[in-house]
DNA sequence: CTCCAGGTTCCGG
DNA sequence: CCGGAACATGGA
């Protein structure tokens, strides 16, 4: 095994940033995780609070990691209601990784109506056939498929990696970008909303998925994606029962009631619940 | 077998 | 603005 860098001892849980449905492409290897950051193979590895990294990815995965957000702040600023507080000694040590923009598009593209283990099935298949190739200690490892390498393959392509009806979108998303009709640079560039507006041009991308994008790809940390599990945990935990709530009503409330880290809230939120609801 | 999954889009009230 | 239905695939 290669030589380590020591990135010292953040306030981390690497194994739940990097397992919470945020990113699907890490693989456990020995005490640690290997994946691409990008184009750079990368791996990581935490031991007794001290996170260790192959010296050649330290500076991405710094980034990556997001080891320059305040987390002490982000979860002081959590609403102070049991079910977040629940939801945060659960998920303590969790940041929102700082993801490549196009690779935070295009894997919530096809994640729509998929389970978490299935997304990061179609995330290697893709990045297998159609992605660089790169190595780290014997291991291959693949980076995800830049758009202009999508966008010059056919429908039944991609529907041949498991897409469904999702490879539809993926393509024309892929040869939007790639052609520089949306260009995510200008998103990056532009206000939350209007950021929104320009990403929803893309086929696939929806208020849920153009959210996603925004938190995980373009570092939108107040974005709040509303998914069928935030939606069941909104309606038992915030909401009366017996009374209707409309998508209208949980947007705005969500789009306040958890304050100005409202996308590290929705993704403690989300994690708590999807490996707790309706066990024990 | 049935149910459901980090939804989007289109269509009729 | 709202609720329904179609859309693919595989794990539980």
């Amino acid at each position: 095994m290669a030589k380590l860098a020591s990135l010292g001892t953040p306030s981390l849980s690497l194994d739940l940033s990097l397992q919470s449905g945020q990113a699907f492409h890490w693989v456990r290897e020995g005490e640690g995780w290997i994946g691409a950051i990008g184009g750079q193979a990368v791996y990581l590895e935490q031991r007794a609070g001290e996170l260790w990294v192959n010296s050649e990815g330290a500076a991405a995965a710094r980034d990556y990691l997001a080891l320059d957000h305040p987390l002490e702040a982000v979860h002081a600023s959590f609403p102070q209601d049991p079910t977040m507080q629940e939801a945060l000694r659960f998920c303590a040590g969790m940041r929102i990784l700082r993801q490549p923009a196009w690779e935070a598009v295009a894997t919530f593209i096809t994640s729509s109506m998929k389970q978490v283990a299935h997304i990061a099935q179609i995330s290697h298949t893709l990045r297998r056939l159609y992605g660089e190739r790169m190595e780290w200690g014997g291991r291959e490892v693949f980076a995800y498929p830049k758009p202009e390498v999508l966008a010059v393959l056919e429908e039944a392509d991609l529907r041949a990696c498991a897409l469904g009806y999702r490879a539809k979108n993926l393509l024309a998303s892929a040869r939007l970008v790639a052609r520089g009709e949306v260009d995510l640079e200008v998103v990056r560039a532009l206000p939350d909303d209007a950021a929104r507006e320009e990403l929803c041009r893309l086929p696939g991308v929806g208020e849920k998925v153009a959210n996603c994008a925004l938190l995980f790809g373009f570092e939108r940390l107040q974005a709040f994606p509303v998914d069928v599990w935030i939606e069941r945990v909104l309606r038992e935990r915030y909401f009366q029962k017996k009374r209707k709530v409309t998508s209208a009503r949980i947007r705005s409330f969500c789009a306040t009631y958890f304050g100005p880290y409202g996308g590290y809230a929705q993704q403690y939120l989300f994690h708590h619940a999807r490996l707790t609801w309706g066990k024990k």
